[in-house]
DNA sequence: TATTGTTATACTCTATAACTATA
DNA sequence: TATAGTTATAGAGTATAACAATA
């Protein structure tokens, strides 16, 4: 059993599609993909360092410092002394920032709404168990990769 | 009827785990996502033009030329005269190109039986049918949304 | 006139390394 | 000595605009 090529085909159109469609929504609004995804996780953990924002989106400490500094120019964000380390910067969502999250929390809820209209609660479960054993087993590969190539190091 | 935001999660896992695993096997091949996307598309199409690159990839012709230099230079693909245009350059596989292809989509398919290892046949016919009504839904959607911002303007 | 591919220019994301201020 | 964030530098992907060669 292999999942069908076919599947590919429509992961790939579902990316590419995603991919056009923030491009459009985004224009002129100075937000981009990843501008928006570190405003979610401030969103999601409330007011943090540029450290933790490094770690939870995965990338170095100095990208942050270039998406923080464009959010702040565009009035998203702010940059506040840290109460306790003096080394450290605060980063807070503005009341733009907060409204910006709250209208795409509310759009992706409509989107994912129409995405599933005509779809049984059933088929929907069913779709998000398949998902998550996929992700799970995705997960221990690209895993056990890494630590192939680490090994070879 | 919404998709469950852990779906959204598990989707967001998955995009973050390939493209950490890309970066990996990609290292010290001179290949990324853009330029393999290319090659995946050459070896899908045959010999092309750089516009019928463009257009498959969706991206504009100057960028086709910086993949199509980047890839050259490692060895990849060649430029050719084309047989009856003399303004446009043919883009062909190397024999490297083919062989990381067939390499490539073999490597595919492992991981493709190995991520739905222990899952039904049925399963995953349902999983594909649920995800081609999602990728359909979603076409619309963008194409709708496209077309309202291209009224406005 | 229209099309193919290139040069010129610019913006964004990302990384590593060196450095300052603070812990 | 270690950590938080910055400056410096570099590579990659992408876009628009102007241009030369050819159709």
């Amino acid at each position: 059993m292999v999942i069908p090529a076919y599947v590919f085909d429509r992961l790939l159109e579902i990316s590419l599609l995603l991919h056009a469609d923030m491009a459009r929504a985004f224009a002129g609004t100075g937000l981009t993909a990843s501008r928006t995804h570190l405003l979610w996780e401030l969103h999601r953990l409330g007011p943090s360092t540029q450290q933790a924002l490094a770690s939870a989106l995965k990338v170095t400490p100095r990208n942050v410092t270039g998406l923080v500094d464009a959010l702040e120019s565009h009035g998203y964000v702010e940059r506040h002394p840290h109460p306790t380390d003096r080394r450290a910067v605060q980063v807070t969502l503005t009341d733009r920032g907060s409204r910006t999250m709250a209208a795409m929390e509310s759009d992706r809820e409509q989107a994912a709404a129409e995405l599933v209209a005509g779809l049984t609660e059933q088929e929907v479960d069913e779709f998000g168990r398949i998902l998550t054993s996929v992700a799970d087993r995705l997960r221990r590969l690209v895993e056990a990769a890494a630590d192939e190539t680490e090994e070879k190091t």
